[in-house]
DNA sequence: CCTAATTTCGCGCGCTCA
DNA sequence: TGAGCGCGCGAAATTAGG
């Protein structure tokens, strides 16, 4: 609670030196749709409430000049015959950020995109045992475990309690787990995919994009080229 | 090949108007890492080829110093004791460019996500169905077509040419595709799930992010918000 | 801490061009 | 003929020397 130091700055940061007269301007514009050198002036001399004459608003006026042409010239602004207009400004470390949460984006994307590619195999199994099931579908069940028995044109004779197969050429049983371990599900060809997959999913298996490696790290000075980059691989 | 209509452009653009010469600044600024007013000044000189010497320097010099001023209030240069250093700029038109570019990237993988997702299910179930292959595998083959005979207790009587099952309560009898048609394959419980696959992929089927709406359309003033919004929702 | 040299830059006169 | 602004004087700030 003791006095403070007395700080050498007699008006904060209310000075009319071009430096803080600049930041006035750049606000009032980015503030409104459209205005004017002259608008901006007035709007800057009310923010001292002192002197307001004549003199001060001619040298404040000066000096938006000033500051209006370099914006001018760093197409911050537009100025067409005394309209002017903002166009946007953006700095170093806020396109750093940007840039850097796009990338994490991408990266993420791309392991995404590499784990299903790694199971998409098996995926195209899985469909074609339920196409095959929705075609041949019948009413009737089978309960687990069950019997298999396989071989080539076998007589079947069925009494009311047993079941009498006769083969000329024998016999191969196994019990229900053997079938599963025989369906070769995952084996299929390549044709014929785009009749039963999305074409998303045939393009991932087909893309090679979670290879492609790509260094962002580049030095950068100029923003126009590096957006350049940025936005066209994807 | 006519003579050109003169031009009343007697120095194209190498004028003296704040104007050009802030632009001059500005790309002196950008390219090289550190710099002082007086070296800028210097630089944009020798772009006069006529200029004299020190009157025009010194005017010269205080446009530099105009110029410099409002680069630094707009935060596009840094300036700390005479040492003067590129922050970085980039307008409107650009960041557009680069939101749309993001957003759609954005879109893509969420369509990706989505189509994924749907599919995931039949992806597990195949999962759950090589596993269980896997882990009862045995060397015996069943050929297709088969027969399958389900039933509780049957008795199973084989001779060199036939097969008798005989059976107290009935037996079902089948052929190979009703066996898959049966397997409920697509079924599963959700605890099975985190032993069997990847993090990646459950995270998919409990994430909602493809559902997610969200508007980029803001009336865009300032960017420093806008940057924001676009880094932190992914 | 003081003086000189240098660097910055506030300020506003007066020319220009629409 | 008034909005725009080139231009440069001289004062304030900062740095160099002692």
């Amino acid at each position: 609670m003791a006095s403070c130091p007395p700080l050498d700055l007699p008006v904060p940061d209310k000075n009319k030196k071009l430096i803080n007269l600049s930041k006035q301007v750049l606000e009032k514009v980015k503030n409104s749709e459209v205005t004017t050198g002259n608008q901006i002036a007035k709007a800057i001399l009310k923010d001292f409430p002192e002197s307001t004459y004549e003199a001060e608003f001619k040298n404040i006026q000066r000096r938006v000049y000033d500051a209006l042409n370099v914006l001018q010239a760093i197409d911050v602004i537009s100025k067409i015959r005394n309209e002017i207009r903002y166009k946007g400004i953006i700095n170093n470390e806020q396109l750093e950020r940007m840039k850097l949460s796009v990338e994490q984006n991408r990266k993420r994307n791309m392991q995404k995109k590499k784990a299903l590619a790694e199971n998409i195999f098996q995926y195209i199994a899985i469909h074609k045992l339920m196409q095959r099931n929705k075609e041949q579908r019948k009413k009737k069940l089978v309960e687990l475990p069950c019997l298999i028995v396989g071989g080539g044109d076998a007589n079947i004779d069925i009494q009311e309690d047993s079941v009498r197969l006769t083969s000329p050429i024998g016999f191969t049983i196994a019990n229900d787990t053997h079938l599963l371990s025989r369906l070769d599900l995952h084996c299929f060809r390549s044709e014929e995919l785009p009749e039963n997959f999305p074409d998303e999913l045939i393009n991932l298996i087909g893309s090679n994009d979670f290879v492609k490696t790509e260094d962002l790290r580049i030095r950068e000075r100029d923003y126009r080229q590096m957006l350049l980059q940025l936005t066209e691989n994807q």
